[in-house]
DNA sequence: CTTAAGTTGCAAACGATTTGCAATTGAAAA
DNA sequence: TTTTCAATTGCAAATCGTTTGCAACTTAAG
């Protein structure tokens, strides 16, 4: 088996540890809840509340509640929230301990996602904190581009 | 006069030159517009559309007005659209010529604005995207921390 | 099994942005 | 200048993503 180069190839979380998570922030594992998660879980990239409601199984829940399980997610630190500035928020699940800070690269024309490992150098945004006197600061960066399938 | 170091210190354009990009687009200058125009040349930073609204002289013109006036002036170049995560687009004037790309650091307390000259490192950029076969890259990043008047 | 707090579905409410349309206006043409 | 007409505006209604109130329903305890 070939070794990994890439840090975001990230293994898939077990559903009995995000339940857990969750059992052990009192909140109640329900259907809706697990399924979410089981959603969340199998995808690599961030998903916006609709591609959840997608690919929930028939009779799956109502999006007002997709819409509650994110807030409480982003909350709990399990999902972090993304913004690709299409007006649709993204969500993607974070490990347990991790802070999720990472980037995208995303196609402009069909909206395709690639994980970036890449980061806003740390000591140039330590200038610019001190520089302008701010503290606790971070950054908010997506890439966007063309991808190979969509250069004509 | 000290010399400026600040890149960010751009001249404040001439209205005369802001209504000539506009007449050159054969656009017609109209009196909302060239109150809008006022307006966002007077602000080093980027203004919502209801800070603009706010900004209008008596009697100023519709919302609706200013959503389709930053439209076209985006289509023309004229500004740059910016995106701080909080759910309302700002606009930025951009000089004649300029594509005006550059960065904030933004306060989380006070909503307060600096204008950020350092950019993501170019060679970095390129190697994101020859790694992943993508053409024309380019990013938004926005930086976020506690201004020094907010910390306590 | 009983129970109470936590959750959900549904519909209404929201805030930002867009759009249809008739009335108005800027600026080219006469 | 005055005429003329496409561009532009105001206003109201429509969209879209997201939030919220509330009654009905579950989960996890006891
Ligand atoms: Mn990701
Ligand atoms: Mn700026
Ligand atoms: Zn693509
Ligand atoms: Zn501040």
């Amino acid at each position: 088996m070939k070794n990994c180069v890439h840090k975001h190839h990230k293994k898939k979380q077990e559903l009995a540890s995000l339940t857990g998570r969750l059992r052990r922030e009192a909140r109640k594992i329900t259907s809706p809840r697990a399924a979410i998660l089981e959603i969340l879980r199998h995808h690599p990239h961030p998903l916006t509340i609709k591609e959840i409601f997608a690919e929930l199984p028939k009779g799956g829940c109502d999006l007002a509640t997709i819409y509650r399980a994110m807030q409480m997610l982003e909350k709990l630190g399990m999902v972090k929230r993304f913004d690709f500035g299409d007006g649709a928020a993204r969500f993607e699940l974070v490990g347990e301990g991790e802070d999720g800070h990472h980037h995208h690269l995303i196609c402009t024309r069909c909206a395709g996602v690639v994980e970036i490992d890449e980061c806003f150098p740390e000591e140039i945004e330590r200038r610019i904190a001190s520089v302008n006197g701010f503290a606790g600061v971070t950054h908010r960066l997506e890439f966007f581009g063309v991808c190979p399938g969509c250069q004509k």
